[in-house]
DNA sequence: CCATGCAATGTGAGCGATCACATTTTGTGA
DNA sequence: TCACAAAATGTGATCGCTCACATTGCATGG
């Protein structure tokens, strides 16, 4: 074989300006260009203006590496998603792109396509490689944690979780506070046997959709059956509606996300059921299609916009060694729609 | 030098270990280890071992913004993306950032919240400022490609778009063959008036959706009524729906995505009309939820993974200067469910 | 009129990597 | 055995910027 013939093209002549450039056409040194760049405060205001002209008239763009490379500030927040394209997480991530921004950062995200300790790992390898300052995970499960602390990494982590305990900084909405919310609303309905399909064991906020429901259970001194444990696809919804209602007894159904719930409901209307009057099914996250439904669903709403703004004003925050950040829990709100009525007795 | 007689005991400073540390320990110099970050071809094994051997030990990791400079490659590719939770560009995006990651580049993405030339063209120079090697645009609207023009960008671009024909380089699924079998489905069941919901008048991808519908139309020397323009979302289906049923007559809804599809049906059923019996539906895209919907809705699927990794493949390529890339559009597929029926007469 | 002090601006060094070229080591055939 | 090319490795310069410190300009007061 032939030695690699590295094919090296004559790079164009066109080098994009330098400060050196500019600080030449300007009259200054580089020096005076680099302060008016970073806002630096004695500058002449004649000289900070003659400076911004020349910029603007050769369009000069500041190179972010060199800076990188000097201050060892990347000005890069890393956003580790799972690869769904459901709509809170969506949400929650343009939310998160638009309030970066706006704070001067830039946003990497890298979606996790599996789930196994490997991909998280390889995943937030990827995002250190790029010297990310924060990191935000959305729609964490459990094994990100591990997976963190395994690198030993030091930068500052927000989490749009849960239960808001097993990460030193994390934000949630309170969703056990939410599932408690669905659950007695069909409690006051009269409902006694009463199916929670939860999502996938390892996210964390099937998890507290699910404490909150057990939550609201025992409170009213209701039994129930354990959970069925889904993956949040209106695919599982249908499957499980279908095979519940072979063996199991029972007039209400909490679904742990609106997609599920739009499953069930297909099988139950499939089974000659009529939601609510025979059973009535309640979704979680209101997705903007939830109220076209059929009928019309009653879930709980959650702000995944707010919740990606204050992650970044939180992570930010951190980033920049603020204090008194703000941890409070976003309350969630029950929309009670058409798919709930009175049980029959 | 005597050894010995230095004795170094530099202050340990928290600083990340640097490829001279490497070159250091493992007794080579830095262009050495350089040539192993970079699979150089004149290596000894027992070299190359022992540097990658120091670079596990120590942890080191090769610093972006450094090799970024000197290179003037960013390996970064930029995605603008609009602000919407739909379907499908949300998993093109997943699909782009695996894609982007196996060939090893780095995503950074910005969402536009509003479709203003201003919003456009700041989101160009927020990607431009991180110095991207390319650009990919999702559900592009047609002012995107204005604003390229105006900034006088030079950088690849690939459009997830329709036509094929405004942008250079464009790649899609091609949605005018998407319509015109929708609609043919439809003029195959006897259906005579058709109403088209189409999309916003600035998405490319609305108006090839319309255009392939249109020519169904004229090919089967039907007539039809304008269409009526949306925004995509299940709540303009349902009032456009309720307004349709006053002063229309029709017995078909080609609907311009799954979203309004979903709000048609509300208000079909709302007004105790029968789907498919009184009138037939079709949507667009087959988003997971498309066959709960009730009548589960007949659709056309889009690939739009296959299109998120298509469009990585071909940005690669020109940025990395291949040839002979593959423009081939991608052919969406018609879903016969339970949402259209023959006209009744 | 000059020392003083602050505002405004300039100079040299270096961040951590790659590139181009220089140098040393190794392998081969006459 | 030695010339000599190929393989392997080393050295100096440089990318564009910011940092730390040096220098200049100019009003002020004694």
């Amino acid at each position: 074989m032939k030695p690699g013939t590295t094919v090296t093209m004559e790079p164009p002549k066109v080098r994009a300006p330098n400060i050196r450039d500019v600080a030449r056409l300007a009259g200054v040194s580089y020096q005076t260009v680099s302060r008016v760049l970073n806002n630096a405060e004695s500058i002449k205001p004649s000289t900070k203006q003659r400076v911004l002209e020349v910029i603007e008239q050769i369009g000069y763009r500041p190179n972010q590496a060199a800076r990188a490379l000097v201050t060892s500030k990347s000005r890069t927040i890393g956003v580790l998603t799972s690869q769904t394209a459901h709509y809170g997480p969506t949400t929650s991530l343009h939310a998160i792109e638009d309030a970066a921004r706006e704070a001067g950062y830039l946003i990497t995200t890298t979606s996790l396509s599996t789930s196994d300790q490997g991909s998280i790992t390889e995943g937030l390898e990827h995002l250190m490689a790029q010297a990310i300052e924060g990191l935000v995970v959305i729609a964490p499960q459990v094994r990100v944690f591990d997976a963190f602390r395994q690198l030993a990494l030091t930068i500052p982590l927000v989490t749009l979780d849960s239960t808001g305990q097993d990460a030193p900084r994390s934000l949630s909405v309170d969703q056990i506070a939410g599932a408690r919310m669905a659950t007695n609303h069909l409690i006051e309905l009269g409902h006694e046997d009463i199916v929670h399909v939860a999502g996938p064991r390892d996210w964390i906020e099937a998890e507290a959709r699910m404490r909150g429901f057990l939550d609201a259970i025992n409170a009213a001194d209701l039994r129930t059956h354990r959970p069925v444990l889904g993956d949040w696809t209106a695919d599982f919804g249908y499957h499980v509606g279908t095979e519940l209602l072979d063996f199991r007894d029972f007039t209400a159904v909490f679904a742990g996300n609106d997609q599920m719930a739009l499953g069930l409901l297909h099988a139950f209307r499939n089974a000659g059921l009529d939601v609510p009057g025979d059973i009535s099914v309640v979704g979680f996250d209101d997705i903007p299609e939830a109220r076209h439904f059929f009928p019309p669903l009653t879930t709980v709403r959650q702000d995944f916009a707010e919740l990606g703004r204050r992650s970044i004003a939180l992570l930010v925050g951190e980033i920049e060694g603020e204090e008194d950040l703000d941890h409070a829990q976003i309350l969630p709100e029950l929309i009670v729609r058409e798919s709930t009525a009175r049980a029959r007795r």
